[in-house]
DNA sequence: CCCTATGTTCCCAA
DNA sequence: CTTGGGAACATAGG
């Protein structure tokens, strides 16, 4: 479930709760996700997000770098309840830090090498329009696709893919090396609006994302195109359509995304 | 039974 | 070797 501005949420609401505080245990509730090096007495450094990555920095260059995947969620609980579906557990002196996961597609890996990872660039920082207009001119792909591969961008997923291009008026089936460098720019300018009005309003819930207090979002109310097939584009009044695009819904309006 | 679902990775064909 | 698409992963809901 989340994109770029969900985990960008969890990250901030974790820092003030975690943030040189001591994991008393770690545990593992679910084998599936593998094993992890004991986190026990160790501080938290730092809770970083690497494009859809959340990466716990401990002492001792543990590092936990966890993927939510499609229905990974993390819990805030002051007591010990185990919630439902629960796959880790971190207890703390003050409560409890869990993942919880519907689908059980999240991941943990564990690194204890203090290696950085390198993901494509983040769109709230250093996107450069140059540089995506030159990887982008000998691929074919459509821009949605390119716009989700996170080795390029970090953070864009299913639905802000289709919300960025509907801002920037771009059809998401367009080829993308038949984009220019204006339509990078515009791309984007239409990212970093979009992103961030969701970051401050802590991320979509149209389904079942929460936030780390189980908090709904609210950018819901924004969404211009995403799940609104049939529906009058609130800017032009012609139907937003649904197609299809590597098996992923991929929703935009003929007319303002006639190009 | 069918299809869909906020993601990533593996496999295969071009 | 690269590119891009589809299947798989696992589960729920319409």
């Amino acid at each position: 479930m989340p994109e770029l501005p969900e985990v960008e949420t969890l990250c901030r609401q974790l820092r003030p709760v975690v943030l040189g505080t001591r994991v008393l245990k770690g545990l593992i509730l679910d084998e599936r996700l593998g094993t992890m090096a004991d986190p026990g007495g160790k501080k938290v450094l730092s809770v970083l997000r690497r494009g859809k990555t959340i990466e716990l920095k401990l002492e001792g260059d543990l590092s936990l770098l966890i993927q939510l995947r499609m229905t990974g969620r993390f819990h805030w609980q002051e007591g010990n309840d185990v919630p439902p579906r629960a796959r880790l557990q971190l207890s703390f002196s003050h409560g409890n830090l869990f993942l919880t996961d519907v689908r059980r597609l999240a991941t943990l890996k564990c690194d204890c090498e203090g290696k950085e990872l390198s993901p494509g660039k983040d769109p709230l920082e250093d996107l450069d329009h140059r540089r995506l207009f030159e990887i982008a001119k000998r691929r074919r792909l459509p821009v949605k696709n390119l716009l989700m591969n996170q080795k390029v961008i970090a953070g864009i997923g299913n639905i802000y893919a289709s919300e960025i291009l509907f801002r920037a008026g771009i059809s998401p089936l367009r080829p993308a090396s038949s984009l220019s460098l204006r339509d990078w720019t515009k791309i984007i300018g239409a990212a970093r609006k979009v992103l961030g009005r969701a970051v401050r309003c802590r991320g979509t819930s149209i389904s079942d994302w929460r936030d780390l207090f189980g908090e709904k979002g609210e950018y819901q109310g924004h969404l211009l195109v995403y799940g609104r097939a049939g529906e009058a584009c609130r800017r032009c009044g012609a139907k937003v359509r649904r197609v299809a695009l590597s098996g992923r819904g991929t929703f935009y309006c003929p007319g303002c995304q006639a190009g």
